[in-house]
DNA sequence: TTGTTATGTATAAGAAACTTATGTATGTTT
DNA sequence: AAACATACATAAGTTTCTTATACATAACAA
């Protein structure tokens, strides 16, 4: 994904929370997605991606449905009825570990 | 460290912190600030922290300094002038990945 | 027309950071 | 006497990533 290490374990939550607000999407369209929103800071590879996609779909959270456009395959991906829950669940994950992280890191925030 | 995937590569960014903030600390005492800073919901465990310890220490960026309290041993920790300035460059680095996780999933906040 | 960039998906080898389990040792509480 | 807290350590295995490579089409530039 990037240079700091800081972004492991996160690429799962963005997909799902990038699917969860645009019905579906297809691996292309998420990384230029993310590059975009994070000003190009963060860079998601296909070597990250496509294995974390197949991992999800194959713990039943994503569904598959292929495309062609312009003769070019596209795998558009949507979250399934579990997937969606799971979401929820991992955003919520998400803010505790936002809000750990800077009390943490900015202790006089604390009050 | 513990369920969540998400605290996967935020140890030494942590403990880089930690050190910063007091001074110098042994690992058990880490182990113990880090759970109350965050009323329980992250606790380190040995098999992470104690590598994590070693290897911050062989990059230079740690101090160790061996003492002996109630008859157990403790290994201070503090950083070197290399760990600080490297400590600075973590903390901003922790705060552009906190912005970006807070842009991909709260967009509406975006402006 | 030929090379480069963009679009699009995929996998394999290796590195890094963790979990889980285990080990050693002392002090304190039940 | 047993359990828990303090204190450090490592080894085996898992997960998640990086880096490299591969295939294929379209668009653009030299």
């Amino acid at each position: 994904m990037k240079n700091s290490q800081l972004y492991k374990g996160s690429l799962n939550t963005i997909i799902m929370k990038l699917l969860e607000e645009n019905g579906k999407m297809y691996g292309y369209e998420i990384t230029q997605k993310v590059k975009a929103i994070t000003q190009g800071e963060l860079n998601i590879t296909e070597g990250a991606l496509y294995p974390a996609l197949h991992k999800l779909e194959a713990d039943g959270f994503l569904d598959v449905e292929i495309e062609k456009v312009d003769n070019r395959m596209r795998k558009y991906y949507k979250l399934t009825e579990s997937g969606e829950k799971e979401t929820v669940n991992r955003l919520s994950e998400l803010q505790d570990f936002i809000r750990n992280m800077q009390s943490l890191v900015n202790p006089k925030l604390e009050f």
